[in-house]
DNA sequence: TTGTAAGCGTTATCAT
DNA sequence: ATGATAACGCTTACAA
């Protein structure tokens, strides 16, 4: 494996000026230029990245932690960031967190020095976690549970996207509308989705019955099928359902053709993401339209202020995005 | 930001064993320890990796390059990836390729000094850029344009699991089956299915009819679903569709639903890779299962074997990984 | 058991 | 326009 010295030593000038040939430096000499490259070819030299990051303390890339990555919304949000990553000269390398403590640990700068900075998309975190992001490195947190933490912060329009849905639902002729969610126990995507929910049935005078509010484990397409299913066969009187993730809403579409139940004709679905599936499903899947583009590109440009900043962190952002609704076959067109 | 010398004046002791108590090593008294310890919580010291990157030439992450990280079937391939890593005490991070010079790239060695090793998932490379892949760095490659190649190669059973697909698809009546797929100019994943295609056709006697074999530019839900229409309303004749990948079949279930061809009565159809949605669409979607796991874990041990052996690369393997047939509403249940 | 010295490959700074 | 020097933070080899 070639080194810098190598190459010097090879075209005859100092280790310097091929690290100037390799960097674009103005003041290098076309001729001398022509003898470095050509021996750099001839060596089949490759510069040493670690070598090059322990002097730059820079690395040109920055980490996309998610929960999973075989799952349409994180594809679509690893998509988006990288996307908007390029735009802005940044790579980007994506790794899967699984669990709470490895959200911490993605965290931990031990790991992290890999990167210039880090865009976290956290499930699993807590409030009650928040001091610990108190990190003195680059780090933007994707996410619901944490507000006014300190770190900058961008979260999906939950409230108001959930409204919006069901409002959606009641205009459509609802008036038995389910909601599909998460644990609620605290502030997490679930339960502000939820309040958006109950804010639109309150909104327009309609009661909301405990028996609707329909909680699962994960927000898969196999929980929402198991789901549909037994609000279905237990005899459950509904004929809307708001599901807080696309990929739940495709479960549930599955599960209520399970039992012979009608799509958008008894009951109307709607979903959370536009994930890209959706667009294809049989029916076609109403859903919220996050900014997605938009939140990316927010989040990226936090993050790079974040690493061109020498002063320690303050003044920490809370982003919310933009949000339309589209509107497909699944509530009737 | 603390480093091991800052540590190692705070406690009274020299860098090298700070060194040695980061590290676990034996012989460190209790009490030194003890003393690093506290000094290194004291002072909030992490490790610096790219330092330590340099000094081991390791890192204990392998890359995992694909073509887009918003797709079914490379997020599935992406997770499969990450569990056989995991188990052998990996990490992996992700980034997407998109183009073929991007491909190219991640090999480069420029790139790849981050990571111990590389697990390539080639959609643009091709015969031809076999050389390039004479890379003297652990590389895997998954994918079908290359064999042969200086190079450690996992593949899918392209050949025989599209066989199956479309005898199955004989066996439930069909008799003028329709294969959508890439442009199959050269040795990759669209022509070698499509091999497979025309080998069960002609086991069951069947012709093969010029007019069913339909090329499209991605292998996308979108593409599927055009082509699924432009087939159907053009008249075209058939009773039976092989998509090379479950995203393809996506969208065509999709289009035919469009045009009020119904799913299987009509047309039947096959997809392949098994993707998590499948299961889940409506009609559910026949597929080829191809063992994803074992493929995965295969990978993961032949760049294990590379990134340990010291000698240069020799005795590169083919492997070809299993399948089964996953019947489901699509082709009849 | 602990410490010293040297070097991994690169680049910033300053000198020539 | 080019080069000498030092330093980034860590660990291997060896000495004490």
């Amino acid at each position: 494996m070639a080194t810098i010295q190598d190459v010097a030593k090879a075209a005859g000038v100092s280790p310097m000026t091929v690290s100037n040939v390799i960097n674009d430096h103005p003041n290098v000499r076309p001729s001398t230029r022509e003898k470095v490259m050509e021996a750099m070819v001839r060596l089949d030299y490759r510069v040493n990245v670690a070598a090059r990051n322990l002097r730059k303390g820079r690395t040109g890339v920055i980490g996309l932690a998610v929960p999973e990555v075989n799952s349409a919304y994180y594809g679509l949000l690893a998509a988006t960031i990288i996307t908007a990553a390029e735009r802005r000269g940044l790579r980007v390398s994506v790794e899967q967190t699984a669990s709470r403590e490895n959200e911490l640990d993605a965290l931990s700068l031990s790991r992290n020095r890999l990167y210039d900075g880090l865009i976290l998309s956290a499930a699993g975190l807590e409030q009650a976690d928040a001091e610990r992001l108190r990190v003195d490195h680059p780090v933007v947190i994707l996410g619901d549970r944490i507000f006014g933490g300190p770190v900058d912060h961008v979260a999906m329009p939950n409230f108001d996207a959930s409204r919006e849905a069901t409002r959606h639902l009641i205009e459509r002729g609802c008036c038995r509308i389910a909601i599909l969610c998460g644990a609620a126990d605290e502030v997490d995507t679930s339960s502000l989705r939820l309040t958006g929910y109950r804010q639109a049935l309150q909104d327009a005078g309609l009661p909301s019955d405990p028996a609707l509010i329909q909680q699962v484990d994960r927000l898969g397409m196999r929980e929402g099928a198991e789901r549909a299913r037994e609000m279905a066969e237990s005899g459950l009187d509904f004929d809307g359902v708001f599901c807080v993730t696309d990929s739940l809403a495709m479960g549930v579409l599955r599960g209520l053709a399970d039992v012979g139940t009608r799509v958008p004709d008894q009951v109307k679905v709607i979903g959370f993401d536009n994930v890209m599936e959706s667009e294809f499903l049989i029916p076609s899947l109403s859903t919220v339209d996050p900014d997605h583009d938009g939140m990316a590109e927010r989040a990226v440009d936090l993050l790079i202020r974040r690493i061109e900043q020498t002063e320690p962190p303050t003044g920490h952002q809370d982003v919310v995005g933009d949000f339309s609704l589209v509107i497909r076959e699944s509530t009737g067109g």
